[in-house]
DNA sequence: CTCGGTTTGTTCGCACGTTCACAAACTCCT
DNA sequence: AGGAGTTTGTGAACGTGCGAACAAACCGAG
């Protein structure tokens, strides 16, 4: 069973059930049935049944999961386990924000260098860490390993660090900058965009309203224009 | 055509096929073929096509789409052609990220208060804002109108400020909190997680290794803990 | 006007994801 | 030990999304 691939969708919903499971063993909660999980995560009880089973069986019927085994297993099968080093290059807004999460530092995540363009930005210390060239980033790949980068710099100088992040041997890139990469086969990409975000509220918020003031809009003002 | 529900996933491409032609129209292409817009988002030109087709069909076959025409259609789809107001609570790292964030205001999205718990921090302006007490929300959402809340806030507060947000008519919200929240139904939650994208990464990254050095980890090491 | 070339819009088959419903398996009580 | 109650893991039905292939429609040349 485990030795099968996982579900993409499956893979993206682990971390949430390794959240709240957290969550339950900071309260104090050894053992968990599958819809207590299921609500805490807010899915259905039993997508989540059929999630876990992809990774094994570590339930036990009559009873359930126990916190503590099944954190575990999920860490494991994520890769939490191991440490990944991170590369935050674009010290900005963003990019500082992201240098300070804590969220990042607490699983296995480890930010070992802030990197910037801007020179008249290097030697400044953010959450701990000196600010250095983005020349260095080959210099930083070979000192903690190849890492994970995280790209939160402009939109513009987006595609050439993910150029430079792959030729240095970075496969695991999380984009912050509102483009799309264009990387090779085998460099895997995930895109955070905030504005994406808020459009897709608006779409739904638009036809809620809609809705409510029953204006269908049937014909279009617009003409084609020339 | 443009009557019947738009898929979900095709809501969620909309975005990334406006920033397309927003470059596009920047760079002064006047149109462009389905092949065209489909690599600059990145995805399939069947894809693409059937996407554009739930709007409604605003092509000219043998010739492709004009720019600007489909711009101002998907846009108005989306709903950007309104003005929407947001609530930003919570000014930590994150919120100060996202008030000076350039892709909320550009478009039709409009940045109308900045509200944090932290009395002490009650007056400070960022990004042109004041930072206001967040009991002020409903003020705010009377003044502005009903709009969408951002959540920045940590964990801990992130469900009293959506039950708040609910209380005073907000039903849309964006959660950077690493939390489920939950909400009525008629509440849209869109959720942004950091650190989730970074497993995510981190467990393709490990597949990809553990492809490379042929390890498969039969036996696991664990025991049911008692 | 007709014909060849081009590009859209749509239909169809397939794969993936979700939900229901139930058998298998475990605990507890008598 | 046995039966009642509970919960997992899974098989099956269903819906959604994706990609290929193709017909419909448009342009331009002759």
């Amino acid at each position: 069973m485990s030795n099968t691939r996982i579900p993409e969708a499956t893979v993206a919903r682990l971390p949430v059930y390794l959240r709240a499971l957290n969550a339950m063993a900071e309260a104090g909660t050894t053992s968990c049935s599958s819809l207590e999980l299921a609500t805490a995560a807010g899915v259905n009880s039993a997508k989540l049944r059929k999630d876990l089973s992809h990774l094994g069986s570590y339930g036990t019927r009559g009873v359930g999961y126990d916190v503590e085994y099944l954190r575990y297993q999920i860490s494991r099968e994520i890769g939490l386990t191991q440490d990944w080093p991170v590369v935050v290059v674009g010290i900005g807004n963003l990019g500082h924000a992201l240098a300070n999460y804590s969220g990042f530092s607490s699983r296995g995540f480890r930010t070992v260098a802030l990197l910037d363009a801007d020179s008249s930005r290097h030697g400044e210390v953010v959450a701990g860490l000196e600010i250095r060239s983005f020349d260095d980033l080959a210099d930083v790949v070979a000192e903690h390993g190849v890492g994970i980068g995280v790209i939160a710099t402009p939109a513009v100088a987006a595609q050439a660090v993910a150029d430079r992040m792959v030729e240095v041997g970075i496969r695991s890139i999380l984009n912050f900058a509102p483009t799309i990469l264009s990387v090779p086969e085998g460099v895997d990409v995930r895109r955070v965009d905030l504005s994406s975000e808020l459009q897709i509220l608006a779409y739904h918020e638009q036809r809620k309203s809609g809705e409510r003031s029953l204006v269908s809009a049937p014909v279009d003002p617009v003409e084609e224009v020339s």
